[in-house]
DNA sequence: TTGACTTATCGTATTTTTACGATATATTTA
DNA sequence: TAAATATATCGTAAAAATACGATAAGTCAA
């Protein structure tokens, strides 16, 4: 329950949100994540390093990069339960 | 996106999540969620404000009581991924 | 080694969240 | 009406989250 509440704290950010929707689909490094959110270099280095700490997403340098990809296994469904409601095909409160 | 967030943000805190998981199964007034969550009877209002607020759940008055229950249709899904990941028959990392 | 590039860390200011105490409001019963 | 019960609101203090600037640390190339 603590756990749960604690995952769900960590996606609770907009920025945060979206690099793992990205990262659900492809490995990109910091400095990308941080180009595409729009998100300063350390600013981006801190969410990131949030999301490491709670064992979300990991990564391993690749030269002068550092490459980041999900590891939790549970995160995809529940990324998608979320955009099922939030994102996708326009669907205002039901009657 | 800034409101799937937004949404996230109100489910990720321990009360609150309970309390959703409650509501999901059953109708209980504010009192009673107080008394199950172990909260304040204030700050118990306070954070069913918050989910009345954003759309999750929803009230009516019962004599001097006030029942609660769930109205946003999408939350049930997303309560059973993230309880499938942290809540049930002990799943740790996989190997 | 020096310099360019990429990422991480640190200190701190600002904002947001949370909790608490006191009190107000609403409803029922005597 | 007054008292009891249930809930809501308000002011505020404490804690956590966030963002920013500066700078450190790691890697590669010349």
């Amino acid at each position: 329950m603590q756990e749960a509440a604690g995952c769900l704290r960590v996606l609770a950010h907009p920025v945060r949100l979206q690099m793992v929707e990205l990262l659900l689909d492809h490995r990109l490094s910091v400095g990308e994540l941080a180009e595409i959110t729009s998100t300063p270099q350390n600013v981006a280095s801190e969410h990131l390093k949030r999301l490491r700490t709670h064992g979300l997403v990991s990564m391993e340098r690749d030269g002068r990069r550092v490459i980041c990809f999900v590891v939790e296994p549970g995160l995809r469904s529940i990324i998608q339960c979320i955009q099922a409601r939030y994102s996708p095909p326009s669907r205002g409160t039901p009657d």
